[in-house]
DNA sequence: ATATTTGCAAAGGATTTGCACACAC
DNA sequence: GTGTGTGCAAATCCTTTGCAAATAT
């Protein structure tokens, strides 16, 4: 199997055995990407890197490799405003929302509590921070409460 | 043209008129749709309960009005793990991210802010909160101190 | 009266799937 | 050796767009 300097090699080797998954050079190389690039990669950039590892790398194959390696939470998945289009009412500015997954209904908050922190964040890491997005998953009170 | 019993409809007639956008009949039962409803709904849900009230209401209708509500701030758009393919190496479970939308760079921080919040929020909403998306937007310290 | 918005249908992209072959275990 | 994973191409799905007719202002 192919070799590939990536800090996270032998984490995710043992990570993908003890799901029953296999150490595919395509799932290293992608993981290799992501690890390496220290920017938003679009799908097809993922895919122009992934082949100057493995050329004959195909696209389907970078889908199924991101969904395995999303999973088991080696990577994780990113929201752009304009890469998903779902929308709810919102009864604030902040439009911060809980969702259950259970029967899927959903909250929106008005409070943001990330107004103090983030001027502390932008301090650590050098972001103007302009905007934000959160939601939350869980279950609302008559799906906890209820027998499953 | 048609009225809804809708809370914020005079609000949203007043947003839509300062903004130089029309009341229409379809954006005002949309957003009635979505401030009825206490449930997460998708795109062919929308449709469908709009068409309950305006029954010739053609999908891309759906998509130009949830885009206008939303860009106005009426709505919000929400991000479901499964409705969005856009993915980042993530070196904790969190799996936080601050994105540069200048250029695009993307930083994963590991603490997460919200830890002790949770529990607050737990309490007043009535939803064992078992999971949270949180991502930041703003400028790097680079494209930030450079000019534009 | 006019410019915006809509509905329909067609176009365009992005993502998924089927299947034979290759490969990790 | 066996079953999982890959590559290719086709199929599918979601979203956007063009245009003529309708309509809010």
């Amino acid at each position: 199997m192919a070799h590939f300097p990536c800090a996270k090699e032998i984490d995710a080797k043992e990570v993908l055995k003890e799901k029953g998954l296999k150490s595919t050079p395509q799932r290293l190389a992608v993981l290799h990407v992501l690890h390496e690039s220290t920017k938003y990669l679009s799908i097809n950039n993922i895919l122009d890197k992934t082949k100057e590892i493995l050329p004959n790398t195909g696209l389907a194959t970078i889908y199924r490799t991101l969904d395995v390696l999303a999973d088991i939470g080696l990577i994780s998945r990113v929201h752009f405003e304009d890469g998903c289009h779902t929308y709810a009412y919102s009864s604030d500015s902040h439009g911060h929302h809980i969702v259950c997954t259970k029967c899927n209904k959903i909250m929106d908050f008005a409070e943001c509590p990330f107004e103090d922190y983030m001027e502390n964040l932008s301090k650590r890491t050098g972001f103007k921070i302009n905007n934000h997005f959160l939601q939350l998953f869980g279950e609302c009170n008559e799906c906890a409460g209820n027998a499953n």
